[in-house]
This record gives C-alpha cells, structure tokens and sequence, in this order.
RNA sequence: UGCCCGAUAGUAUAAUGGUAGUACAACUGAUUUUGGUUCAGUUAGUCUAGGUUCGAACCCUGGUCGGGCAACCA
C-alpha cells in the first residue's frame, strides 16, 4: 500500500462495494440524528465526523435529524446548541429534520401493523410486561391482551391518540416472538401515552412512538442509506429490519461502529449533566467539560477535533483513546497558528544593573516562527526591571539546568543576553530578587558578543506589563475511567482547575481576539475566555507545550 | 447459563491466504534565540489449542477473556 492510499474503514468498504453493486443507483444519504437533551460531545464528533465525512467521500449528503419522540427530556434550548456544535465543526446538513415531523405518519404505519394483525394495544402495567418477556434463558409468555382481534386493537389504539387513557394505562406492541433469544423481538414496545408538552407539537399528541418505531422508519422515510449508529443497537438490528419489512417501506440499512471513550473524562451525557446540575463544572460549556461547547471555549479548533475523528479510526472493537492523542491534534494545529506571546505566570523580579534607569527601547518579536514572513511582528517594551518566572532560576542549580543561577547567563528572548550576578533575600530568605548584567552588543537580530548560550528565557518588562487572569486546566478526573468507579464523582480532581489572578502579559495581549489561539512562549497555548471583558480579561490554557525537561526532572529528581 | 459483538506493540488502527505496517506514547541522538518545533533512529504486537493449506493475523472448530442484550430512554 502507497502513501497516497489510505486504508478504508470498514463502513467505508461496505459503501464502496453498495456503489459498486449500484445498490439505490450509487445513491449516498446519511444522517446525524442527535437526542436533543443535552449538549453534544467529543463522542459525538467522532460520529458527526463520520457520518458527514462518508456523504462528503462518496458525493453523498448528511441530514441532521433530531430524535425527539420523548418530550419530557427534550428541549430547544440543545436543538440549538446542537446545531451550533454541528455548523461549528465545519459541516452542513442537507435538511433540518424532526422525527417529530413524522408523527402523523408514524401514527399511520402503526395502523397499518394492527391491520396486518402484527400489532396489538396491551392493557398490562409495565411490570407486568417486564415479568411476561421473560429472560434471556427463558421464553415470555403472552399477556392476556395478546390475541384481541383486529377490529378491537384499531378502536383502543385511536382511543389512546384521542386522550381517553392516562400514562402507561395502555401500549402498542408488536407481534413477533415472545420464545426470541433476542430479548428486543419479544413483542417490543411501539407507542406508549404520555400526556407531555412537546417542544415542537405541542399538545397535540398524548402518544409518542419508542425509538425503535421511529428511527428506522424515519431512516426510511428520508431514504438514508447508510444509517451508522453505535454497537448497543446491534441487537435492535433484526428488529429495525421486520419493521421495515413488515410496512414494505424503503429498505434503509443500519451499521454499528464502536463508539469513543477517552480516558480521564465521562462521555455520557447523565453523567455530564450530573456534573453540570451538581455544579462540579460551570455549565456545559465548562473547559474541562469533554463536550463541543467545552473544548471551544478551552481553545481547541475544529480542525484539531476533525482531525483527532479521522486519527482513532472507525471500528467494532471498543476503545479506550489516550487523551493525550487529542492534545497532541490541538498542539499540531496551534504550533501553525497561535501567535507567540509572552506572559510571566509565576513572578519574581529581574534588576539589570548595567541598563540605565528610566531607559527603555521597543524591541520586536515575530508572530509565528513557524510560517515565512512570520506573519507579522508586533513591538515589547524592555527596560531595566522585568518579571521573569519564578522556575527560571535556582539558587543551587544542577548541572543541566540551562536557566539562571549565580553566575549563569542566558539570553532573554527577543532581547539581549544577561549574567545573574547576585540576587536578594527577603528576611523569611525567600529570594525576591535577581541581578543581572546585561552584554548590550548582544541584542537579538545584531548579536555580535560571540557567546552561546543554551537557554532562552521569556519574560515581561514591569514598568509595561498588563495584569490579566490565566487559567490552568488539568484532567478532570484522576482516574483513566471514571466511569467503572463505583462513584465516579469520587474521583473528581480537585485541582482541575487553578486560577492566577495576576498574570504578567507583554502590552499587545491587550489587543488579543476572541477565538484566535496565542501560544504563551515555553508555558502553553492559550485563548480569550468567553466571559473575558476588556476591564478583566481572562486567558484560558488551551494545553501546555510538551515539555521534556519535566520529564527529566522526574528521571533525576534535583534536591 | 440463552443470544449477539469483539480480541494485532502501552493506546488506537492497517494488512481481506503470500515481507505484520502507520499514528500517538516511551526512549536515543541532531538542530534550535521557546527544554517548543523539526529531523534521524530505537524499543515494542497477531488471546489460546487444534484443524485446512506449500503458506494463516486472515478460513474452520473448541476454549479463554472483554463488552452488550430482559427502560412505557435513545
């Protein structure tokens, strides 16, 4: 196999061999059919990248179809922010769907079943029906409302659409098997009464159809080929194919894919809205939060996350991602964009003693090495006392310590290079002040001093610095699966979130945009809070730069 | 103990009867005005027992392990 030749998954085979057999004349129409109660989240990306990505393959097209037949968990507030998510992502949907839209239809082919004698209105309580189905070592038994006749089963069942029943008074089964080894043929649940307000139809139903009667019929009446959803609905296969059968309706086919997990993070969406409703997190948009919503505002790109989609791949066997493989997709991404910056998270003060007081020069620093021009360059103030991070220097330094320490020199980035001459100790002897010298012939640019040095520090000059708030996000979780914890908000990481009030930051991160990514030089990338005002902005840390010297330290630990 | 799905380096994912490859992670080294980036390299894998075959990760059989299935949820 070439390079150029990328391996198909195996949804991607099956598609390519339905073309090939000119099975629906080479025709390629898939959807996105998202519950709307809740927010979208990684998970779901993987899917949306999915079935969006093999319409765009195959010069197909995507509905976006939300699945709306339980109106007591549904409401618009997720249509939107679904929708949102979706655009957000990069894709477009050919139409805007509603199951919700089918329930006449719906309604229509469940008559049409009782007519075939292949449905009936059950008067059992849903323990009943739980206690006659049996269990996958024994067969159901028929409840006694099994047999009415057709006539009767029409008559009850437009008496439970007119409102005549309570909730769970009566419901609309199918006549299969009550003797299958699949529990879901066992005569499954079609429609069932709920006196609910619906987001969309309002009062106008009081019976709502069970996802089995109406995702496949939904498929089929929008003539989805391909309809891809996860391995828990294998065995609702055979089910989803009598259905179809059974109303002689177009044959869409369905396919399971393994859905994502990611360690160190909980994907369903119970869970998520446990951590919302609790207040473990902000809001759903919370950066920590695994959802769209979240990684937005914690800086990620939607072409990181499109990205990260294709890299996991597409198969049956469940997974568990490494994060650490979507941080290295945003890292990828931000290292060709993110305009550098510099920021001091940590401070301690940095005298020059050979710089004049009161002097100060503008230097210039380029937007993004990684690109030609650079992409522009932008001023920094530098005079004689600046902030620098506190890690940046060490009293007793190692060998390998390219920093400062008494008697080591490295260059200030952008600036000139220094030797630390001394530094001061408050009273409790906590260092509170570096003293450096500075070699004025080694300015960057037109550095003619003929010293190397191996390190190169950022730092801020104090008299122009701006203050703003940084926060520092870490793993939500302390654990690779919280998920199979007994309680998994047990394993909750108190310090996900760190806030530095005070943050030093070079002049023009005043005039940082919304949305865009910086890369604060050797300390991360970072964005624009979504609540950031121009009185208080607040940074965001998207993720930290790798960084190989931490794990040095953890080889050889220095004290 | 019924039915269904699955099992390839640490994590994912290819190889579809003919050299087990790729990415991330880990580790070496080079380059570097970010201990970043980039570049070069190293380590590391077919669950198990049989069978078919000149040849099996792939086909067959048994086993083991993991996951799913008995919501008026989707």
């Amino acid at each position: 196999m070439t390079n150029d030749e990328k391996s198909l998954n195996f949804i991607e085979e099956i598609i390519e061999e339905d073309i090939k057999n000119g099975k629906h004349g080479g025709r390629v129409l898939t959807r996105f059919p998202p519950e709307p109660n809740g927010y979208l989240h990684i998970g779901h990306a993987k899917s949306i990248v999915l079935n969006f990505g093999l319409a765009q393959k195959y010069n197909g097209k995507t509905n976006l179809r939300f699945d709306d037949t339980n109106p007591v968990t549904e409401e618009t507030e997720y249509v939107e922010s679904i929708k949102n998510d979706i655009k957000w992502l990069g894709f477009e949907w050919a139409e805007e769907l509603y199951t919700s839209d089918y329930f006449d239809t719906l309604y229509g082919y469940a008559v049409k079943l009782i007519e075939k004698g292949m449905a009936y209105v059950d008067d059992s309580t849903s323990e009943e029906i739980a206690a006659a189905k049996g269990t996958p070592t024994e067969p159901g038994k028929p409840t006694p409302y099994r047999d009415r006749d057709i006539a009767e089963n029409l008559r009850l069942f437009e008496e439970m659409r007119s409102g005549k029943y309570p909730d769970g008074a009566k419901v609309l089964r199918a006549k299969i098997d009550l003797a299958s080894p699949n529990m879901h043929m066992r005569d499954p649940l079609l429609f069932r009464i709920k006196h609910a307000h619906h987001h969309r139809t309002g009062d106008s139903w009081c019976v709502y159809p069970m996802y089995d009667f109406a995702h496949g019929q939904s498929d089929s009446i929008e003539q989805i080929t391909h309809s891809v959803c996860t391995l828990e609905f294998i065995p609702h296969r055979p089910l989803y194919d009598w259905l179809i059968d059974q109303l002689e309706i177009f044959p869409s086919k369905q396919y399971e894919f393994a859905r994502l997990n990611l360690n160190y993070t909980v994907m369903s969406k119970r869970k998520l809205l446990q951590l919302v409703n609790e207040q473990y997190v902000e809001g759903w948009d919370d950066p920590r939060m695994p959802t769209i919503s979240g990684l937005r505002r914690r800086g990620y790109t939607p072409g990181s996350i499109r990205n990260f989609c294709e890299r996991i791949g597409v198969a049956k066997r469940e997974n568990i991602i490494d994060v650490g493989l979507l941080e290295f997709c945003i890292r990828e991404d931000l290292n060709k964009t993110a305009w550098r910056r510099m920021a001091v998270l940590d401070p301690i003060k940095l005298t020059i003693i050979n710089y004049p007081d009161g002097k100060e020069e503008m230097l210039t620093g380029e937007n993004n090495p990684e690109v030609e021009d650079g992409e522009g360059e932008r001023e920094i103030p530098f005079s004689n006392a600046l902030w620098i991070e506190r890690e940046d220097f060490m009293e007793n330094p190692p060998k390998k310590f390219f920093r400062l320490g008494p008697g080591l020199m490295v260059r200030l980035k952008h600036a000139y290079i220094v030797r630390c001459e001394d530094f001061v100790r408050d009273t409790d002897g906590h260092v509170t002040e570096i003293r450096c010298t500075y070699l004025p012939e080694s300015k960057s640019g037109e550095d003619t001093s003929g010293i190397k040095v191996k390190g190169t520090i950022h730092w801020v000059s104090i008299p122009h610095a701006k203050t703003v708030e940084v926060r520092l996000y870490d793993r939500l979780f302390n654990v690779e699966n919280p998920a199979a914890e007994s309680d998994f908000k047990a394993t909750i990481n108190p310090e996900s979130l760190q806030i530095i009030e005070k943050a030093y930051v070079e002049p023009d991160l005043l005039n940082a945009i919304s949305g865009k990514g910086y890369q604060f030089i050797r300390k991360g990338y970072f964005t624009l809070d979504t609540k950031s005002t121009s009185d208080r902005p607040v940074f965001n840390r998207t993720v930290t730069l790798r960084d190989t010297w931490a794990k040095e330290l953890v080889k050889t630990p220095l004290l």
